[in-house]
DNA sequence: ATGGTTTTTACTGCGTC
DNA sequence: GACGCGGTAAAAACCAT
């Protein structure tokens, strides 16, 4: 037992410096946009840059440290400056500016009235800077959350694209008061991959998000409302492709369940019936009709669709199926 | 809140390998 | 006997009103 134990961590760490070694490998390799000249980083001073034409890279990494030398203390105190050590942990690194509510000035005098109105109007813009990087903090977080999510989902950028766009829009329109960041994004990224027709069921989508199936639907009916989304109810045929390939059928199959569903659209057998269920169903129809070998049970676990469902809509499908060709 | 519809859960019986 | 499948009844979820 302990031995086992013992080969498996052991294993696990060779495969992980393997791994750390190939990324290192990698950076290393990076080439410059401009004239492709190796990109080397200056950890010193914080820049990636190109080490042929100088183009600076990235310049995120700050460099806290002083921009002098000092040679000896008596210089070091000459040179050096105060301040507080910038930190990431605030939003703002620490270095906003606060204005005191009362009207004293730093001895704690009263202030004069042309005083007064100055420092009203140095609160109110005070203010507004405030809000706007709140807002910036919000988005930066939020947009996390959905390219995450998306990654999750193993959605493509485009997606991603249009969820941040909604989720903007969101924000610029105020619907956020009330409502999560996380809710809002969940929300924009199943709005995305809708509109984009690769569309994830609300369970999938509950699955990587840290909000609840009944939340997300609420903010996205919300979402969807406020901002006049365009966003179509989900066409079955969308799902196919995804089931189908999880479950390796041909793609044989995967036509006869288009086909199946674009029949049953015809009579009209949908209205009402999820479309998950209905594509569920069509993926299974197609897959007896080709003599693949599928279960129900295999079905219904990848569209999270129980067997009792795809049961009834199957039949459905084929019925609609024979009376077309009657 | 309510009622109608759809989906799910749980259980049972049948045929086949 | 386990498995895949079909059916049913009751519960739960969902939706429009």
């Amino acid at each position: 037992m302990s031995e086992h134990t013992y080969t498996t961590t052991r294993q696990r760490r060779t495969a992980r410096t393997e791994e750390d070694e190939k990324t290192a490998a990698e950076s290393e390799g990076l080439r410059c946009p401009e004239c492709s000249g190796h990109v080397i980083t200056d950890e010193g001073h914080g820049e990636t840059v190109c080490s042929d034409c100088g183009l600076v890279i990235t310049e995120d990494s700050v460099d806290r440290g002083p921009e002098w030398r000092a040679f000896d203390s008596r210089e070091k105190d000459q040179k050096s400056r105060v301040g507080a050590p910038t930190t990431n942990t605030m939003h703002d690194k620490g270095l906003s500016t606060n204005i005191d509510w009362r009207n004293k000035d730093a001895y704690g005098r009263s202030l004069g009235a042309r005083q007064r109105q100055k420092m009203q109007r140095l609160r109110k813009w005070n203010e507004r800077f405030r809000t706007r990087d709140s807002k910036e903090r919000n988005l930066k977080q939020a947009l996390g959350e959905i390219d995450r999510m998306a990654s999750a989902l193993g959605l493509p950028d485009n997606v991603r694209e249009t969820a941040s766009v909604i989720y903007r829009r969101a924000l610029e329109e105020d619907l956020l008061p009330g409502r999560s960041i996380e809710g809002v994004s969940t929300s924009c990224v199943y709005a995305a991959a809708r509109m984009a027709g690769v569309p994830r069921s609300l369970d999938e989508i509950s699955e990587v998000s840290r909000v609840e199936k009944s939340e997300i639907a609420r903010t996205y009916r919300y979402v969807v409302r406020e901002l006049s989304l365009e966003v179509k109810p989900a066409d079955p045929e969308q799902y196919v492709p995804r089931f189908a390939s999880s479950l390796e059928l041909s793609e044989e199959s995967e036509m006869r369940a288009k086909q199946l569903l674009r029949n049953a659209k015809e009579k009209g057998v949908h209205s009402g019936k999820s479309p998950v269920g209905l594509a569920a169903a069509a993926v299974y129809a197609a897959a007896l009709l080709t003599n693949e070998k599928t279960t129900q049970a295999a079905v219904s676990e990848v569209a999270d669709i129980s067997e009792v469902t795809i049961r009834n809509r199957y039949h459905e499908l084929l019925e609609a199926e024979e009376e077309l060709l009657a």
